[in-house]
RNA sequence: GGCCUGUUGGUGAAGGGGUUUAACACGCCACCCUCUCAAGGUGGUAUUCACGGGUUCGAAACCCGUACAGGCUACCA
């Protein structure tokens, strides 16, 4: 995991992947935190990874938080041992130092590409003799150590997903194992730590999936078998930070867990709800697409709905009822006013922030209609004499609960003469403001006798 | 510029030469239920698999081109 920006969506599902093909292939699934660039790196992004990662329940079974032989996960605590064996390679012929400067060699990459070819360091270090360059790293000159790449040929691996994958060797680089400043950079940091670890296999993005050969002829020059390669598919998105705006609108782990298993997987059959463990027993690496897939918040919602619909109450209320308090001011509200007012908006929200909205009408602290509601409540003249009725009902009601509301509403049926939605219309404008709602009697009680006289009053 | 990968409805996708008049799910639309909305139920929603060629009795599936998209081509990760 990269600690410069907060996980996202996409770090979530690769981290997802690796879990389940780690207890698929009943291994151990290691959380290494790649901070190798100090000047990258973000405290806040790191902490991102360890509370989200154990917030979906995606535990590793090795991490920073232990030291194995005196060996961190972290790569910062380890940056001599990666220079080690980049002098190791330089031994064996497979590196070499090289003291061309940064200006020297973006000069010639903007001469290339000025004459529209694709410019590959030219090599002029490679043939250096041992002792000079040696001579000139003593007496303090910058280097870097390139590793020395095949010239003819090519290179070829099976990727899991997509298949195999060649390239030709001319169009390798010498790529830069150790950077002037004594750190290693990305790529070798990341061969190594996967061989030294033992890693057997390596599940990334596709963004990896051309330096793959790179990386497997470095394994090869180091000496170490090569893992299997696992690349999936991109997240699109058009939106940033998407995890930790569905975290704040309480979208439930397991239905973002189970949603996301879709974006580049799917079982191939017509199942769609996977807990984590249904995941690891049904999950197959030959099943993972090969095709970007878009993030779509809508069918997230449904998801989360669904999950929402599979609570009991307890689990419902105790989901719900934060963000209800985030909201609103629970201060005088009876306990079983409050759990009534949640339960009835157990099948309406799709995720728990949404509550804010489809309680509003009861805390408002006045109604306003919309020209939709002006328009009906003028459309038939006997919604005066209903609304007065009503108030009347209200005013002479003693004991205010669902029983005596059904009866008011009765009362009013029979005294005006109307019914069905010329009846319950009008008094669902009056009272919750709005046209649209939960069941009106179940409405009527939570609002309570005092704030309906209150919306009565005009 | 070179190289790698991908392209099935608005979205996730199944399907890997013939039972496909392209499954299933989200979304959308309509209807039913109903005081309204939501939920639930029923149905509709792809003139056909990016395009053009080829192979074949037969192609969404195999091959070749083209287009488009993304990635790599850094002393970034």
């Amino acid at each position: 995991m990269c600690p410069q920006k907060k996980m996202d969506i996409e770090d979530l599902r690769n981290a997802l992947f690796s879990y389940l093909i780690a207890k698929k292939e009943d291994g151990e699934f290691i959380l290494r935190i790649d901070d190798a660039n100090q000047n990258l790196y973000s405290l806040e992004a790191e902490e991102s990874i360890y509370t989200i990662l154990s917030f979906f329940g995606l535990t590793y079974d090795e991490g920073p938080k232990k030291e194995v032989e005196n060996v961190s996960y972290i790569q910062s605590e380890r940056l001599p041992i990666y220079k080690s064996y980049a002098e190791k390679l330089v031994k064996r012929g497979k590196a070499y130092y090289c003291f061309c400067t940064k200006e020297e060699l973006n000069r010639k990459r903007l001469e290339a590409s000025e004459e529209k070819t694709s410019y590959l360091y030219d090599r002029v270090c490679r043939n250096f003799p041992k002792d000079e360059a040696n001579r000139k790293i003593l007496s303090g000159e910058k280097y870097v150590i390139r590793e020395t790449m095949p010239e003819v040929g090519q290179t070829s691996f099976r990727d899991l997903v997509y298949g195999d994958i060649t390239i030709l060797n001319a169009t390798l680089e010498d790529q830069i194992l150790i950077k002037s400043d004594g750190t290693p950079t990305y790529n070798f940091a990341n061969v190594l730590d996967d061989a030294l670890f033992n890693i057997t296999h390596v599940i990334s993005s596709t963004k990896f999936l051309t330096s793959t050969p790179k990386y497997l002829l470095l394994y090869e020059d180091l000496g170490f078998p090569l893992p299997e390669f696992i690349h999936i598919p991109e997240i699109l998105t058009d939106k940033k930070d998407i995890l930790t705006d569905l975290l704040g609108q309480g979208f439930i782990p397991s239905a973002i867990l189970n949603y996301i298993a879709f974006l580049g997987w799917n079982p191939k059959n017509t199942k769609e709800f996977f807990t984590l463990e249904e995941l690891i027993k049904e999950f197959k690496i030959e099943s993972i697409g090969k095709r970007p897939t878009h993030f779509d918040l809508k069918k997230l919602e449904w998801f989360n709905k669904k999950y929402i619909q599979n609570m009991n109450d307890t689990e419902y209320i105790n989901y719900v009822r934060p963000f209800l308090e985030k909201f609103y001011n629970m201060e005088g509200k009876e306990e079983s006013w409050i759990h009534h007012l949640l339960l009835l908006n157990k099948n309406r929200i799709s995720f728990a922030a949404e509550i804010g909205l489809t309680a509003h009408m009861f805390f408002a602290s006045e109604v306003e209609y919309d020209e939709e509601c002006i328009a009906f409540l003028k459309s038939d003249s006997s919604i005066q004499n209903t609304l007065r009725i009503l108030k009347k009902e209200v005013e002479t009601t003693e004991n205010w609960n669902l029983e005596t509301i059904k009866e008011i509403l009765k009362h009013i049926e029979i005294e005006s003469g109307v019914t069905g939605k010329l009846l319950y219309m009008p008094i669902r404008i009056a009272t919750i403001g709005i046209m649209r709602g939960p069941n009106l009697i179940d409405c009527l009680y939570l609002l309570g006798r005092d704030t309906i006289l209150e919306r009565l009053k005009n």
